[in-house]
DNA sequence: CAGTATGCTGACTAAGCGTTCAGTCAGGAG
DNA sequence: CTCCTGACTGAACGCTTAGTCAGCATACTG
């Protein structure tokens, strides 16, 4: 019914309601997005009523403003934090691991579908780390080097991320869980090692495809109605 | 206001209210989501009252349930079709070049994330396509063969549909557009080519992360796949 | 022509939403 | 003690939502 007026004692683990309500609606919006979401459902989680979280952020909007930039600051955080730790085949995987961002990657992933200013800000900044880790990681001839390094570097950082946003496919199809497995998706870093390492195609295929791309590279022309005549 | 009594004239190129009332919602479930687009909304869109939208589909979900079938069926139509073509790199791709499709592309990139039955079957079928296609590539000298093949085609196919639903962000970081664009995202194109034919990581980097996933593997059972077993 | 089904609508309803507001309560300051 | 402040609530508000219903208009059928 109402908050408990002894609070003391889960206050060690979350202090205010401020708080409280912020990781409940964390929570609740990476399950079942903002629009799916009610104040009440977020108040209820939090042990409070509906009226407090306008009281303390605004309103719906603004709570969701705080949310993206809380978990911006906290990923941002965690990554400036794990650079430091030394070279890593895919920074998502290894912040996903950690039980206690999981709301947060979840977050994530529902909002980078809709898009969010500072959820923007947050995969921007993400994206230049990578692209200077993926720099350091050529100079030391870890990486190979690229004809477009940032373009390799926004394909690989999205190809990550959207293997989180999609990662109730990777667990129906492939029976690993990216972000709520308690052990590592060995089958899906297996795959993504074999891939970046050896390659996919063909050095003939290659050839066929590049030429095929140069091609299209030639005609930049916005007009003309290839629609279907070529294949 | 009112629909126009004399409807012949528009009958060619939509037909009954049924199916305008379909690709209505299809364009605007795409754009905002099903939670975030009203039957007012869409009925606005459709010409028509939002009383009959429930008359044709008897609540919104069974508008949505016939969304979901009708971009099911026919995108699944359109890839047999387009696996006759013979081989491309990147089916997705190509789908998504067609003008007509681009509202069911946006649509399928917003229901990927949500979830719905129909569209995990879609989704199950192409890529069962997938594995049939890339084991043809395999045989014909196209494609390099895989340790864990399966596993490979659900990464590749999600690394694909991801790209598709994260293309706002492919469009903000890279320029390039991958449902929109009038011309075809090359600066993409190419960094895929080169991630799926060079490869990104050196001989040596291989090695190091691989003894790195044995040891993981290791620890998890060593039993075919990796299923969640123990916590 | 009457009868009847069907596409379709405006007016309506009940429920749920975010938000407002008056006011309670605990605690610190004077 | 009184006064004030800020966390907090229950009840209400205005609005939007999905969904209902009686009835109109048109088109086919006999």
């Amino acid at each position: 019914m109402v908050a408990q007026p002894d609070r003391r004692e889960e206050a060690n683990a979350e202090r205010g309601g401020v708080e409280r309500i912020r990781d409940a609606a964390i929570e609740l919006f990476g399950q079942h997005g903002v629009n799916g979401t009610s104040l009440k459902a977020i108040a209820e989680r939090a042990g409070v009523s509906p009226a407090l979280i306008i009281h303390h952020y605004g309103s719906k909007d603004g709570l969701r403003v705080a949310c993206d930039q809380y978990v911006a600051d906290t990923l941002l955080a965690l990554k400036t934090d794990a650079v430091r730790q030394g070279p890593r085949l895919d920074p998502v995987m290894l912040t996903s691991q950690i039980a206690e961002f999981r709301p947060l990657m979840r977050y994530l992933a529902k909002t980078l579908v809709d898009g969010s200013p500072h959820v923007n800000d947050l995969i921007d900044k993400m994206v230049e780390h990578a692209e200077q880790y993926i720099e350091e990681g050529v100079a030391a001839g870890l990486v190979k080097p690229s004809a477009n390094p940032r373009a390799r570097v926004v394909v690989l950082f999205l190809f990550a991320m959207g293997s989180l946003v999609l990662h109730e496919h990777f667990k129906r199809l492939l029976g690993v869980d990216l972000i709520d497995g308690d052990e590592p998706p060995v089958a899906y870093l297996q795959a993504v090692l074999e891939i970046y390492c050896e390659g996919v195609l063909t050095p003939g295929t290659y050839q066929n495809v590049r030429s095929y791309l140069d091609q299209l590279e030639e005609q930049s022309d916005p007009k003309g109605g290839s629609d279907d005549e070529r294949d």
